[in-house]
Order: C-alpha cells, then sequence, then structure tokens
DNA sequence: TTTTGTGAACCTATTCACAGCG
DNA sequence: CGCTGTGAATAGGTTCACAAAA
C-alpha cells in the first residue's frame, strides 16, 4: 500500500467539509481549480491528495461533488458511525459531550467516564456519567474505537493507560502531555497551551512565511 | 533575519514544557540527548531548533535547565504576559474561561465577549461578559493582542472581521471554517471535527507512519 | 478546449556526521 | 573524553508541467 502523508488526511477533511457545503448548495461537478480556489491551497495538491485513493475525477468536467464527498468519508471511515467515550467530565469534557458537530460527521459519543463521585451518575446532555474503573467492560460491550481525553495533565498517562487496556484505538489528547503508548494506538494531541504560545511567539513579530495564498 | 520553520516553534513550546517540568525536579543541566529521550525526538533537531535563535548551550554540558527556559519564554513572548479575550461564551468558551492553565503560562484572559443578551452581563469565573458591539474599544483600551474565537460556525468569520478590525493579532480559531484574514493577522485553528476525522482514517487500519521514536 | 492524474522538479524539513570547544 | 552547533546529505512534501481523456 503507497504511503499516504499525514498532512494529505487532514486535507481530505478539509475539502469533505467543503463538499458537504457545495453539496448542499446543489452544486453538482467541481473542479480541483474551483475547489483550491475556495479553500485557498493549490489545485495539484488536491488533485494529488484524491489520487492516493484513486482516481475520482473526470477528465474536462472536474469531480462529481455528492461522489467525492462520499468517497472521502468511505476514506477516513466517517460511514460507519465510530464510537466514542470521553474520559473526564471536567469543563472540557462537558463541553465537549454537549457539542452537536460530532454526530453530523458520523461520530457517536456513546459513553462519559469519570472517576470523581461527584460526576459518576450525573447526566451530562441525557447521557450518564460513568465510574471509569468500569471502562474497559463498557468499551467492549458498546465496540468503542476512540477516546477523547480531557483529563488533568497528572491523571492523563494513567487513564492512557486504562484506554489503552481496553482495547480502544485511537486517542484525541487535550492533557498537555506526552502519552506514552504502544505503536499500534494512535494519539492526536490538542493542545491550547503549545497553539497560544505559536501565535505569541507571533505576535512578538517574527515574520515567520504563511503557506501561499 | 533567519526564516524559522512552523514546526520549530511548536516543538520550542514542547521544550518548554519540559524544561518547567525539570526545573520544578531540581535538574540543573540536560543534554539534547536526554531532553530528546524525554520528548521521543531527535537530539540534532532539538538543536537545531535551538540554534535558530542562537546557542545555548555549553560544549561538554548541555544546556542550563532554568536558563534555556527563560530563552525559550522570551523567544516565544511569554515574560511579557500577552492579554487575550475569549469571543463566544457557549459551552466551549466557558471551559476555556474557566480553565486555568493560561495565567501559568503567561496569558491574561483580560475580556469575555458574546452577543447574545443571555450572556452578556454574566459572570464567568469571575470576569463579566461583555457585549461584543464593545470589542474595538475594548480591545485598545485592555491592550488586547490575541482573541479565542469560540463562535458557531455561521458567525465565525463575521466575528473574525469584528476581531481583526479592533486590531488583534492574532486568533485561534475553534470554528470549523476557514477565515479569511489580512495577511498580517495569524490564524491558527482548532478544528476538533478535522482530528477526529484523521483519527477515525488512521482506526479504519491505514498504517500510516509515525514519526521515528 | 478543459481538466485530470502523475512523473519530474523543486523546495523544505529532518537527520547525519563531524569540527571545534570545554 | 562529551556535547554543541552546523554544513552536508537525506527524506519528504509540494508544485509544476504535460500527456491523455472527455
Amino acid at each position: 500500500m503507497k504511503k499516504i502523508p499525514e498532512n494529505t488526511i487532514k486535507r481530505l477533511s478539509l475539502y469533505y467539509r467543503y463538499l458537504h457545503f457545495l453539496s448542499r448548495q446543489g452544486t453538482g461537478t467541481i473542479s480541483s481549480r474551483s475547489l483550491a480556489q475556495l479553500l485557498e491551497a493549490n489545485p495539484s495538491q488536491i488533485r494529488k491528495d484524491l489520487s492516493y485513493f484513486g482516481g475520482f475525477g473526470k477528465t474536462g468536467t472536474g469531480y462529481n461533488v455528492s461522489e467525492l464527498k462520499k468517497q472521502i468519508a468511505r476514506i477516513l471511515g466517517l460511514e460507519q458511525g465510530r464510537r466514542v467515550a470521553i474520559v473526564g467530565m471536567g469543563n472540557l469534557g462537558m463541553a465537549l459531550a454537549a457539542y452537536k458537530g460530532f454526530e453530523v460527521l458520523g461520530f457517536s459519543v456513546v459513553a462519559l467516564f469519570d472517576d470523581s463521585s461527584r460526576k459518576i451518575g450525573k447526566k451530562y446532555r441525557g447521557k450518564v456519567c460513568l465510574d471509569i474503573k468500569g471502562l474497559a467492560k463498557i468499551v467492549r460491550r458498546e465496540k468503542i474505537e476512540m477516546a477523547i481525553l480531557t483529563v488533568p495533565a497528572e491523571a492523563a498517562q494513567e487513564v492512557a493507560a486504562m484506554v489503552v487496556a481496553s482495547g480502544v484505538k485511537a486517542i484525541l489528547n487535550f492533557a498537555p502531555v506526552h502519552l506514552n503508548v504502544p505503536r499500534h494506538v494512535r494519539v492526536s494531541n490538542v493542545d491550547l497551551a503549545t497553539e497560544l504560545k505559536s501565535l505569541s511567539f507571533f505576535v512578538s513579530g517574527y515574520d515567520y512565511p504563511r503557506k501561499k495564498g
């Protein structure tokens, strides 16, 4: 199998967003050039990204919007309604539990976990928060594949180990620590502090280059 | 001035996190090799990253932890206590307003904004939510340099325009839309949907390569 | 013609490897 | 010695440019 750059995957996700929008607008067909214009991106990049997965376009015409959208959904595995758990019902966990954008994308938040008796048994957006001690059992029973980690930094590694042991394949980690996990588990870090610090650097006046656009 | 890769800045921010930790532990000195081990990274990369900003290390000894930490803080502009506004007091905005990690890093959340009369005047973690109509005035008076955008996707572009017009230099955008801003304004996007979709791709079994570790 | 898909060329980032310093 | 700082080499990702298809 050909090696796919990670950025390609991120961009597919972005294309998907625009295709969703275009298909609601009733646009039937779009060329890589027009799509690139919307995205402030390079047409070749779009074609190259898509070409990793096969030829979805028609020469001279472009891409069928709804078809391409469907293909990208398939590639990203969004068709099967991935089952997700949120671990850590602090402010952020609660906010994410309430976020309605997940279902639209084919993600179902099927369980919430915490270790505090103040949280366990409470309902958040109609879902009851469960004791993290039961994580492994629920993950197996509910066929949960992904976990969103919103626990304090101090607890993150320990909780990550539990999550991994329960059989989860991918973790979206909000704790500002590096998680040590086996190679077969994928971790994506969302680190607000890092993002803010990068922006701060920019504000300082170093004019580091932006992508051509 | 030499051109600095954007990834270098992200990594600097990561190094900072570990240096903070090491200095609390009382570690006085660290070599690029030891630091790299902690980070699961490459020693040359660390040295190269740092070398963009000057030679902070001592040949044969390594780097002085607290000195290097101070230098990175200076590079990232964390010394001056950057002033930040949060715009959009939905679930996520509220969670971020309550987040205590910002102050530690040298960021002060000095103002909260929303456009809804249900939110304006309410207090969140001791700070009153202000009418977004007054944004420009407050930004100038409070010397706000950065904004965290936590508004719905539909409103994001319009709000971003207001934020830019008010003189803010950098935006941390949580709305899943591409923001059109002038070149002198820096936008960082935190897109949960994109992150989840990328992870979903991985769960699908494509074993795309991870960084050497 | 228009536009895709793709090898080639280019550009950027990472890693190597070693001179030079302490 | 051990380790940094950095030019050189390598790897990786992006853009170009064009043949082939509609």
